[in-house]
RNA sequence: GGGCGCGUAGCUCAGCGGGAGAGCACCACGUUGACAUCGUGGGGGUCACAGGUUCGAUCCCUGUCGCGCCCACCA
């Protein structure tokens, strides 16, 4: 016999092993069976579980074991992102703290990267075991890295696929510099954030004396690497001085003042300092105006040998504040503004990111996006919600080139080598770059590999079909790929969604997915992004302890609809540990009514309106959750199932069948013990996707007193019925039924009725099935209602108010009224309402344009809502003339 | 500056042109042989605001206000 609750925390882990140990992870070796399969976003290989895996990772396994219960060959590739920069922090961070303050030049590149696999081997199964603790059906036998062998050689297969289709260059132009970690990253690590700053006016003297001009500048550091000064052509302030020289203040040099369509007239002082070497804009103005370059940074935005004598290593901040200062002293300083601004940080660093002139590796984004937009555009690729499709075209029309080289340590050595002229040899290894070089050069020359490695989401962009062997023609490349569903939050879509359509589509001529689903981000309170270096994060684990994995999923999964983001509630979760709760006493209960399984049972078969009725919801439910997997609409999936279990098979059904179980009718009980255990078994397999843990431990136990079961829950096939099982005229009855014992709840409940007196009951109504109903549902009715009935008027208590229930009548003993007065404006209020409702439906229907246009249906049902409204106003009428006969 | 989204019950949120919903919280009653992690009943909403389209708008369109996010080279 269960207990009266789950004891997740006991069962869990079991289960899972279970699981694991049957196989149902791995897909199924049938060749007929079709093919499912969803990449994991790799989580960070040092990674912890935090509430967006969660989410992520439920609506993966949810869909997951939807598809291996419907029969299909599922693949869930599972797998861990090396994740270059974040990686290397944590360990750069630990050698600091180590004792020694060791960074990681200290050690050497040999060295450091053996401490980072170490940490690696140490905290890489701490996200798999949280993956476990979730139940995430992947398949651990497949577990991918994205710095194994396998994967490494597709990183280099299409690096140098790329190279030789001159999709990818080498060049020296400025990137985004992260002066903490000393490398570049790309446009997308770059978080422009608003700040408080200064904008500073600058006098410059003209070099012949004979006056000055004023620049505005945020960042007076960068001056010392200005070629020029610009204004806008039209500018009438400047235009006599276009083509002549100002003294640069602090370092002596003559620069001229250029004139360009850039330099708008109405921003500072119309006058702007132009530093080639340092902003974005100006690198391009001093291109077109042949001003050259002038670096004064070097790698940790320290000034250089370029910077005077003076300002020489001192941080770019410290060189700012001397600059200032001598500037004021000089009298050149005209004028400070505070002002917010936006400044670009690192979003891994935090630190204010430096355009920086380097020679990095690009690829030609702008090219391979023209297959990825053309996908999409044509439904090769469709998102879900469609509107991501808009953010994720306006991105590939707008993209730059994808900087990709990293000055880090881990990640994948890029496959280039350098011969002492300087030339490049791209190539699949050492050997063959040799080979090239000895082609080109007759003789061998001694070769560098570049030092760099690349971008992480280089690698994470082939994960589609790098975890599936490619570039070897496996046989689950050709089974899987592409795949059937990404599942991912919008966050990554340019990171990791763009990059993957690219990359696949040039690679291996196919979308790598078919579908794009996007999921809301889970936040703080304030709607914050979660992330680690925010510490804003909320464990799922400890929910996980708390309320058991299902709960966990089950909010997370009711709470995916689309267009708004999910700021989690802790009550829900404990909403849904008491849905589990509910549900396991409904298995308790028919555990102890001997509801056992019976191989033979035949939905089909029962005769009993009660358990025809909860067959033909059942089936109705279970359409309505697979709808909603289909339609990716889990909340409403996860609803049905909710609604149909507490709502209707735990509040009515169990409730409904209790007076045939402790009945007489032999037959009637055999079959509605066996109608009620199919019921909770397709309750079980229906609910399998959401709930997991719960549902699998039912099954099992539920045989206890039954026969064996076959196999475990997570391998059985969902349920699928024929329409013959739908039972309208049962449906309408235990309606019915329904329908008329709330209604005399509620009257008693609001008439004061005492708990232990019974509701005398006069049936005078017009429809003849009534009193059938009534006499055939009596036990029910009596036992949740406690009500007496009595079908001639004659038997009615004399003095009694009459309230109308459709077309039978109630009739209560007025004497247990207690506030006549407040139960008179109650019904008034209603009575007016009512005739309001009913003013309303009359007007629509009596409108011929309502008529001519509204679909029959709407028409219908508007009529059968007049009368309900004027029965129900009716009922009130007379329970309101009534009153008035007692009190006057 | 451009784009996306959101404003529905005290709170967290569903609602996909035709009677305003759920969970939690609140109030009352209930310990009835599955379940107090429960049951029954109840109170509580101009669906942000203003126009428009429609026979009919919480839902579609436009605008306004408030909030959030993304993108962007605003000296």
């Amino acid at each position: 016999m269960l207990d009266t609750t789950f004891d997740h925390a006991k069962a869990e882990a079991r289960l899972y092993e279970a699981w694991e140990r049957s196989g149902a992870f791995r897909p199924k070796d049938d060749p007929a069976a079709e093919p499912y399969c969803i990449m994991i976003p790799p989580p960070n290989v040092t990674g912890t579980l935090h509430m967006g895996h969660a989410l992520n990772n439920t609506l993966q396994d949810v869909l997951v074991r939807f598809e291996r219960m419907r029969g299909k060959a599922v693949l869930w590739q599972v797998g861990t992102d090396h994740a270059g920069i974040a990686t290397q922090m944590v360990v750069e961070r630990q050698l600091a703290q180590g004792g020694m303050n060791l960074s990681r030049r200290d050690l050497g590149r040999e060295e450091f990267l053996k401490r980072v696999w170490a940490w690696k081997e140490q905290s890489g199964g701490q996200i798999s075991n949280q993956l476990r603790r979730l139940g995430a059906s992947c398949d651990w036998s497949r577990e991918r890295f994205t710095m194994d062998e396998g994967l490494s050689a597709a990183v280099r297969t299409v690096f140098v696929g790329l190279y030789n289709a001159g999709l990818l260059y080498r060049d020296k132009r400025l990137v985004n510099w992260d002066p903490h970690f000393e490398t570049a990253i790309s446009d997308l690590e770059v978080e422009n954030i608003e700040v408080q700053g200064s904008m500073w006016r600058i006098a410059y003297p003209l070099a012949d004396g004979s006056g000055e001009v004023i620049v505005a500048t945020t960042r007076p550091e960068t001056m010392l690497g200005d070629l020029a000064v610009g204004v806008h052509p039209k500018d009438e302030r400047y235009a006599h001085l276009v083509g002549r020289m100002v003294r640069l203040p602090l370092v002596g040099r003559e620069i001229p003042i250029i004139a360009d369509e850039y330099f708008d007239p109405d921003k500072g002082t119309g006058c702007v300092k132009i530093t080639p070497a340092h902003d974005f804009n100006d690198f391009k103005v001093g291109r077109r105006h042949g001003l050259g370059l002038l670096n004064i940074f070097d790698s940790r935005a320290r000034l250089n040998e370029h910077a005077p004598a003076a300002y020489r290593g001192l941080d770019r901040y410290a060189a700012r504040t001397r600059i200032l200062a001598e500037l004021e002293a000089q009298g050149l300083l005209r004028g400070e503004d505070r002002q917010t601004m936006t400044q670009p940080h690192g979003d891994r660093s935090g630190v204010v990111i430096e355009p920086w002139l380097t020679d990095q590796w690009y690829v030609d984004a702008q090219t391979l996006a023209a297959r990825a937009i053309a996908a999409v555009e044509t439904g090769d690729t469709i998102f879900v919600p469609k509107n991501w499709e808009k953010t994720y075209f306006e991105w590939l029309r707008n993209i730059e080139p994808w900087c990709v080289s990293r000055q880090l340590w881990w990640g994948h050595r890029i496959p280039a080598w350098y011969a002492p002229d300087g030339s490049v040899f791209v190539a699949h290894s050492l050997a063959e770059a040799q080979a090239g070089a000895r082609a080109k050069f007759g003789a061998d020359v001694a070769l560098v590999q570049d030092e760099d490695v690349l971008d992480t989401w280089f690698s994470s962009g082939l994960w589609p079909f790098s975890t599936l062997g490619w570039p070897q023609e496996t046989p689950e490349y050709h089974r899987f790929y592409p795949t059937s569903v990404l599942v991912t939050g919008f966050d990554i879509i340019f990171f990791w969604v763009a990059r993957m359509m690219m990359l696949g589509l040039q690679f291996t001529d196919k979308v790598p997915f078919s579908t794009v689903y996007i999921h809301a981000l889970v936040r703080d309170e304030r709607g914050q992004k979660m992330s680690k270096s925010k510490g804003n994060v909320i464990d799922p684990l400890e929910l996980i302890d708390a309320y058991g994995a299902d709960a966990l999923r089950f909010t997370l999964a009711s709470m995916a609809a689309q267009g708004r983001d999910i700021k989690l509630a802790r009550q829900r979760v404990e909403g849904y540990r008491n849905f589990g709760t509910k549900l396991w006493n409904a298995a308790r209960f028919t555990q102890m009514n001997e509801c056992t399984l019976w191989d033979a049972f035949d939905p089909a078969d029962v005769k009993e309106t009660v358990n025809r009725w909860i067959v033909s919801e059942a089936v109705t439910a279970a359409r309505a959750v697979s709808a909603g997997l289909e339609a990716l609409r889990f909340n409403e999936a996860a609803g049905a199932i909710y609604d149909f279990t507490w709502g209707v098979y735990c509040d009515w059904y169990l409730e409904l069948i209790k007076p045939i179980l402790n009945g007489d009718d032999e037959a009637a009980k055999a079959e509605t013990r066996r109608t009620a255990a199919w019921t909770l078994d397709q309750i079980l397999k229906v609910l399998h996707p959401f709930m997991p843990f719960v549902t699998e431990e039912l099954w099992g136990r539920l045989s206890e007193f039954g026969p064996a079961r076959k196999r475990l829950l997570i391998n059985e096939p969902w349920p699928v019925y024929p329409d013959s099982l739908l039972h309208p005229d049962a449906a309408s009855e235990i309606d019915w039924v329904i329908r008329l014992i709330s209604e005399v709840r509620s009257t008693r409940a609001e008439m004061n009725v005492p708990a232990g007196a019974k509701i005398p009951l006069l049936l005078v109504g017009a429809d003849p099935e009534s009193g059938l109903r009534l006499e055939r549902y009596q036990a029910e009715i009596d036992r949740l209602a406690r009500l007496e009935y009595s079908t001639t008027a004659s038997e009615a208590p004399p003095g009694a108010v009459v309230i109308a229930f459709e077309a039978a009548s109630i009739a209560l003993p007025i004497a247990d009224v207690i506030d006549i007065a407040s139960e008179r404006t109650r019904l008034e209020k209603e009575y007016k309402r009512l005739a309001a409702d009913i003013g309303k439906i009359e007007a629509k229907l009596a409108n011929p344009e309502f008529l001519k246009r509204a679909p029959e249906e709407v028409v219908a049902e508007q009529h059968e809502r007049l009368a309900d409204t004027q029965a129900t106003r009716a009922k009130v009428g007379a329970a309101l003339a009534r009153l008035d006969t007692i009190s006057g």
